[in-house]
DNA sequence: TGTAGTTGCTCTAGCCACTAGAGCTTCAAG
DNA sequence: CTTGAAGCTCTAGTGGCTAGAGCAACTACA
């Protein structure tokens, strides 16, 4: 049996949070001892230790909603946990090429000020030009 | 004069999502007809274009705040504009770096599931046992 | 057994950057 | 003069938490 402190120390999720999960239906209820304090048990620290780690490839609670529904039924639920695995992959990858656009759109602007003196500055005219830019960022 | 849907079309800004900018200070109060609509000016078009193009880029509406509040004395500020803009793209390259990673481990765990049938997904245990994955994400 | 300090509880409100909807008024075209 | 689009204000909701108030319960030590 686990208190939430044991439980947030273990899984790096906050206290609050877990009350939160709790609290929107992602994590079971779990019991109460004489004080009314919660109690985890192992499948409780496991979901918690799931959700965790799924947050953190970043995956919506939504999504680990769908993914934690699928468990126990693992068969031809398996193609649709292997979609939403894939299809947070496609989302990465979308999200990662569009920072490197902004990246490089950054890097051409603070170029333009690479004195840092001298009146040269051009950084607020050309966050305010987009004609400027190199590509379709946005 | 513009109206606000005309503003909205010119910068891909929503109506609403200007009225907000004005109601948190960021755009300036514009004038009114004799109907009470908002009637902008060319000075209110091009902040709301300043705007648009750097919440494109990633700057948050405090950033931008801080931006538009140099605005007039580009001088000394400019290396203050500066510093924004590079600890911005400081900020895009650390999520590149970090989404990188998360599209390794979203690419190894999908490769568990290739077949996608067969029963031998691990496409769930694999998100509920962080001690498989090859870096520190999260 | 007493007490101090930590941890727990519930509840409300706030964060960012919008978005949605209700219910109304004003404008522009025909 | 009517119709339909566009405008107005206001409230409430989104996701995923976070912060704080004000209290109760647990734990370690004297």
């Amino acid at each position: 049996m686990y208190t939430i402190g044991a439980m947030s120390k273990a899984t790096g999720v906050k206290v609050p949070t877990i009350r939160y999960y709790e609290e929107i239906g992602l994590l079971d209820e779990p019991g109460r001892n004489a004080g009314n304090q919660r109690r985890f048990d192992q499948a409780g620290m496991d979901a918690l230790g799931f959700i965790k780690h799924a947050r953190d490839l970043g995956f919506s609670l939504d999504d680990i909603r769908a993914l934690m529904g699928l468990d126990g039924q693992l068969g031809d639920d398996c193609v649709e946990a292997d979609q939403i695995a894939r299809s947070q992959l496609e989302n990465v990858r979308e999200r990662i090429a569009k920072l490197e656009q902004l990246a490089r759109e950054l890097e051409r602007i603070s170029h333009l000020c690479d004195g840092g003196n001298g009146g040269c500055c051009k950084v607020l005219t050309a966050l305010g030009d987009h004609s400027q830019c190199a590509g379709d960022h946005g």
